[in-house]
RNA sequence: GGGCGAUUAACUCAGCGGCUAGAGUGCUUCCCUUACAAGGAAGAGGUCGCAGGUUCGAAUCCUGCAUCGCCCACCA
């Protein structure tokens, strides 16, 4: 028991995160160590070092794979922090616009509340729906977005929080703002009627990248379409078209045909009469139809008839056709992708009513039904046979994504000021396809202005394959449909006529005057037509009010315009914009952006994005593209600007069972959990050490019985979508409990009688092991420690041999941390502290110095500085025990800096100087001589297990080695006996075998343990060694023989092979003469 | 269809031209030695997915194949 009054009374022997981690978490807050202010940027020798988080969608609390996002994020801050950078970490959330609606609205549904569809209602019947429901959508924010923040105090992320930012609050609504009207202003953003991807359940439009491919077994149905002539008079015969979809039919507008078709060319200029509906369709020529032919490797041109229905309103290749030759796009469909007639299906008039009129209302699967009956009882369903193919879904609903024309609005991302423009600004050497852009060459753009020549482009990805993502991205990019039928989201801030205008001429003439000074004074951008205004408009007479789009650049700030604009008749749009158009933004609009901030200044462009691979295009692309647009037009003096320079890409957290861990699945694990079984430190010290440069990490997931607090396996179950899932409910001796998946499914309720079980994973074991590891050494050094002594030592005592290695060791460990955070080799770090802390330090340097350390000063001088440097370096990685033990070890001793190696004392480790050493600390003498220690103690070490001698019997050994040797051997007795646990007898030269010892071969040195009479072990052990020698022996003389190798390998290593060669013969012919003596 | 990655000990992963291929967990034996049993000492356990090739030398580089995972791609 150590006295009451010793340090570590305060300590107690098992390392309790819980009774550390709130009063650590509370000690930084109280203290503002994160808080940050930019300054003049570079004031001094201090670098800035800036991140922007990631925003966490809003829809849910974060899951691990957050956890080890924002670990990785805080260990590079607080080690830049450390490093005395201008250091500041950016936290926020991401208002996630069609995954937080869909997610609420199905909250609200389960609960029986009013959902979307009433709200909806509502607004319609002029009641006020969309307010009502953005309330409901804004309470379930403010609830995640205050779990999510305390998760991550939790985790102990050392962001400011004081710039808490939210993709949807007024800084960052402004910056949306401007950044849609310079867009606007500029021709970069336009209206558009395409063809979208289309979401019949949340009814919106999605862009490309929200769209999920999935293969589905469908069926390939061929129809055949009677032909006729242009009048639709049958003139006998038919085509026969084939198709997936047979109920776009009744959107057909032509038939095409490959003019290379040798069997079917000859229909091209003909007629038919489109079955059910009678519309009168041209057969056409197309490139783009694929030629049948049944031996093709082609799954396709086996399946085709030679004739494809074009429907250009509801296949995106059918729109491209139709665009070519000039067809009409007749839309057969409801937003909910229902047949309708109101939608655009201008003909109906002329279809055969007795076959339209029972399909119109039908949802697009039972309308695919009906229509093949149809073909069927009508004799002109050919054939039918099954297809595998893919099918895009929406990434919300899951449901197949229905191409859907419609008014939408586009960033014209491909043009080069801005897809171009990120091309370039990667750098040269991750770019691949040769040095030159291999953008601007062929898609030059008439306006662009090309940097080229001063702007060397400095985006660096981490690991660099995927730079190859994200050029592949901006080769082949399109425009990005950015306007989304939703309530929850940015405004779009463009005001227009729906009705046309009555008023008088005159009226009229001064309302466009009045729109062209405000746009003349930059409060409003126009276009006319899809063209920006001003622009020759020289027939003002017959202006279309219509056909303006007027983007009204602050409509916050700008009342009187919009004021003005609704007494016009003039509505704002009804849409919403896109998420990542916010989030594209976020590097600038937390800091300040459109203002010309001193954080904007200062930390933009920002250090590095750390991020997962499957965010490269969805955010990493457009953050690029905005950022290099939007300070291209700033004057402040900085140019065009990169939102980050490096990019580095973690790996994904997958489950058990290989699978993703994401909310949406159900199987993610809350970090809560974690904190709850293992502590935050073993928490972030796994996912740190697990983070190496490879694609994914594996997760086995257990969980815990809330009734004995034991872990187990969890049953699982095969949810929707194939996905392995813990069982909603399980049961351990009879009592139940719910899964976190039934939990955050629905499908269960926790009860008193069934309580939620919380997950946990023994991967974890590995950092809680290390804390607890931690956590007694420095009890016990601060049991050891005198300050008295550490500083009668000074900065320079004369160290012994083991004084010398350790810290000789600490400065390659410093070394090596640095090299791989500056890497993002964050595995590399997490061993190397690891390695040092607990293989070296704890195994092999307090163990030598126990007997001497608490009368020896240099001795006391070289663990205060080990400890105290240990504390610096495993901050980053476990700052909530290291904070706390920085603490204790504060007020028992005070700078113990040595030579080579600065340790500035200071109030909070978090804010305490990184370890800096110049190389003197490295002692390589001291380091081989420890070497050839350890392997002593460990052939003593490994004679005593053999012979079953407990740890606490001291044996008796004497050595024979050169006299050379013997001295060296002299020195490091003292050292070898504590940690062999033996007393030294007889050294020299030439030393007789004592009788009855057991004896060991290191080098040249033979080594006698006296007295372990057991001479059938002792040739077992022997004649083990003797094997190992024989086998290695040989191994060696064959690398040797071969003269291809004594000649090309480096000699260095051909003479390393014969010394090693040399001593295991000779250490072979002491086994041999120990043998034949066991013999005797 | 194009691209990226993985395949190494029972499990989860390092190593990516040259030591007898390592770590954590698990397993075996011994030890509750006055920091730590969430610990200490010793140990067992691997033809580095398969087949070729380059090289004096390959887990490591190249080619092909197999299996698994992910990203991108217009659903006739």
């Amino acid at each position: 028991m150590p006295a009451p009054d010793a340090p570590t009374a305060a300590l107690p022997p098992t390392y309790d995160p819980h009774a550390v981690e709130p009063d650590v978490a509370r000690q930084w807050a109280e203290s503002h160590a994160f808080h940050a202010e930019p300054g003049p940027a570079l004031a001094g020798d201090r670098q800035p070092f800036t991140i922007c988080i990631p925003p966490p969608n809003v829809t849910a609390a974060l899951h691990l794979g957050h956890a080890l996002n924002n670990t990785l994020q805080d260990v590079l801050t607080r080690y830049h922090r450390m490093r005395g950078d201008n250091t500041c970490w950016l936290p926020g959330t991401d208002h996630a616009g069609i995954a937080t609606q869909t997610v609420v609205d199905k909250r609200l549904k389960q609960q029986g509340d009013k959902s979307l569809i009433d709200y909806k209602r509502d607004q319609a019947e002029g009641k006020p729906g969309r307010d009502q429901f953005i309330a409901k959508v804004q309470a379930w924010k403010d609830e995640y977005e205050q779990r999510i923040t305390d998760q991550l105090k939790a985790m102990g992320c050392s962001c400011d929080y004081d710039r808490q930012a939210f993709t949807m609050d007024e800084p960052r609504a402004r910056a949306v703002r401007e950044g849609f009207f310079r867009l606007f202003k500029d021709g970069l953003i336009y209206r558009g009627k395409r063809l979208v991807n289309w979401d019949p359940v949340s009814q919106t439009a999605l862009a490309d990248d929200e769209v999920e491919s999935q293969d589905i077994d469908g069926q390939f149905y061929y129809l055949d379409y009677p032909l006729c002539d242009e009048q639709g008079t049958l003139t006998g015969g038919h085509v026969t078209v084939a198709t997936t979809r047979p109920e776009t039919m009744l959107g057909d507008t032509a038939v095409a045909v490959n003019p290379k078709d040798p069997n079917h060319a000859k229909r091209i200029g003909s007629f038919v009469r489109l079955p059910i509906v009678g519309r009168i369709i041209p057969v056409l020529g197309d490139d783009y139809v694929v030629i049948p032919d049944p031996d093709s490797d082609d799954a396709k041109a086996r399946m085709a008839s030679g004739f494809l229905k074009v429907t250009p309103a509801h296949d995106p290749n059918d729109w491209e056709i139709g665009q070519r030759h000039d067809l009409p796009a007749i839309n057969v469909m409801a937003p909910d992708a229902s047949i309708s007639r109101e939608h655009g299906w201008t003909d109906i008039e002329d279809c055969d009513c007795e076959a339209v009129e029972p399909l119109l209302g039908l949802p697009r699967d039972d309308a695919r039904k009906a229509i093949v009956r149809w073909f069927r009882e009508h004799d002109l369903l050919a054939d039918q046979k099954p297809y595998r193919h893919a099918v895009g879904h929406s990434y919300r609903s899951h449901v197949p994504v229905e191409p859907y024309l419609s008014d939408q609005w586009y960033v014209k991302v491909a043009d080069d000021r801005l897809a171009g423009a990120a091309l370039r600004a990667m750098a040269p050497d991750q770019r691949s396809g040769g040095t030159h852009c291999t953008w601007c060459e062929p898609h030059r753009h008439p306006h662009g202005d090309h940097a080229h020549a001063d702007w060397e482009g400095e985006l660096h990805f981490h690991p660099p394959r995927y730079a190859k993502t994200f050029q592949a991205w901006h080769e082949n990019i399109r425009d990005w449909c950015i306007s989304r039928q939703l309530w929850w989201g940015h405004r779009i801030p463009v005001w227009r006529r729906e009705v046309p205008t009555e008023g008088p001429p005159a009226a009229l003439e001064a309302m466009i005057e009045e729109l062209l000074a405000w746009n003349r004074q930059g409060r409003i951008a126009m276009q006319y037509r899809g063209e920006v205004v001003p622009l020759a408009i020289s027939e003002r007479d017959q202006l279309d009010l219509t056909a303006f789009f007027i983007c009204v650049r602050d409509p916050l700030a700008d009342r009187e315009i919009i004021d003005q604009l609704e007494a016009w008749g003039l509505t704002q749009d009804p849409d919403v914009l896109d998420t990542w158009f916010s989030s594209g933004l976020w590097p600038m609009s937390t800091l300040g952006w459109p203002e010309s901030t001193p954080e904007l200044q200062a930390w933009n462009p920002t250090s590095v994005l750390c991020t997962a691979r499957e965010i490269i295009t969805l955010w990493v692309s457009r953050m690029v593209m905005f950022n290099l647009y939007f300070t291209r037009d700033d004057n402040d003096g900085g140019g065009q600007r990169l939102p980050f320079r490096d990019v580095f890409i973690h790996a994904m957290i997958q489950d058990g069972h290989g699978q993703k861990m994401s909310k949406s699945l159900g199987n993610g694990v809350d970090p809560f959990d974690i904190i709850d079984s293992h502590g935050a430190d073993a928490m972030r010290y796994t996912l740190t050490s697990m983070t190496t440069h490879t694609q994914d990490v594996r997760m086995p997931v257990d969980m815990i019985d809330p009734h004995t607090g034991q872990t187990f396996t969890p049953k699982f179950v095969t949810a929707s979508g194939g996905v392995k899932v813990a069982a909603p409910t399980q049961e351990r001796d009879g009592k139940a409990m719910v899964s976190s998946f039934g939990l955050a499914s629905g499908q269960a309720t926790p009860t008193d009688d069934a309580p939620l079980a919380r997950n946990t994973s023994e991967k974890f074991d590995l950092g809680r092991n290390f804390a607890n590891k931690v956590w007694n050494a420095f009890r016990f050094g601060l049991d050891l420690l005198d300050r008295d002594l550490v500083e009668r030592a000074g900065p320079d005592p004369e160290l012994d041999m083991a004084s010398a290695w350790i810290l000789s060791r600490l400065g390659r460990t410093i070394r090596a941390c640095d090299d791989a955070l500056n890497r993002y080799e964050f595995a590399t770090y997490a061993t190397a502290v690891y390695d040092f802390f607990w293989r070296d330090l704890c195994d092999w340097y307090i163990e030598a110095i126990k007997p001497t350390v608490r009368e020896d000063a240099a001795q006391q001088r070289a663990l205060a500085a080990c400890l105290d440097a240990s504390l610096r370096i495993l901050h980053p990685a476990m700052p909530f025990i290291t904070e706390r033990l920085w603490s204790a070890i504060n007020d028992t001793i005070g700078d113990v800096s040595v030579r080579g190696l600065k340790l500035e004392p200071w109030e909070q480790l978090c804010e305490a100087s990184w370890p800096l050493t110049d190389g003197s600390l490295l002692d390589e003498q001291a380091e081989a001589d420890w070497d050839q220690l350890q392997k002593i103690v460990t052939a003593i070490r490994e004679v005593r297990a053999a012979h079953n001698v407990p740890p606490r019997q001291i044996v008796q050994v004497s050595s024979q080695a050169p006299s050379e040797m013997a001295r060296s051997v002299m020195n490091r007795r003292k050292f070898a006996e504590t940690l062999a646990g033996y007393e030294g007898r007889e050294f020299g030269p030439n030393i007789e075998p004592p009788p009855g010892a057991a004896s060991t071969v290191v080098g040249d040195i033979t080594i006698y343990v006296h007295d372990l009479l057991d001479p059938d072990t002792e040739r077992l052990r022997l004649d083990k060694r003797k094997d190992e020698l024989a086998k290695s022996i040989a191994a060696l003389e064959k690398r040797l023989s071969n003269k291809g190798y004594t000649d090309k390998a480096p000699p260095h290593l051909v003479q390393q092979t014969r010394d090693d060669l040399d001593a295991k013969q000779r250490e072979l012919a002491t086994v041999d003469e120990q043998l034949a003596t066991l013999a005797v």
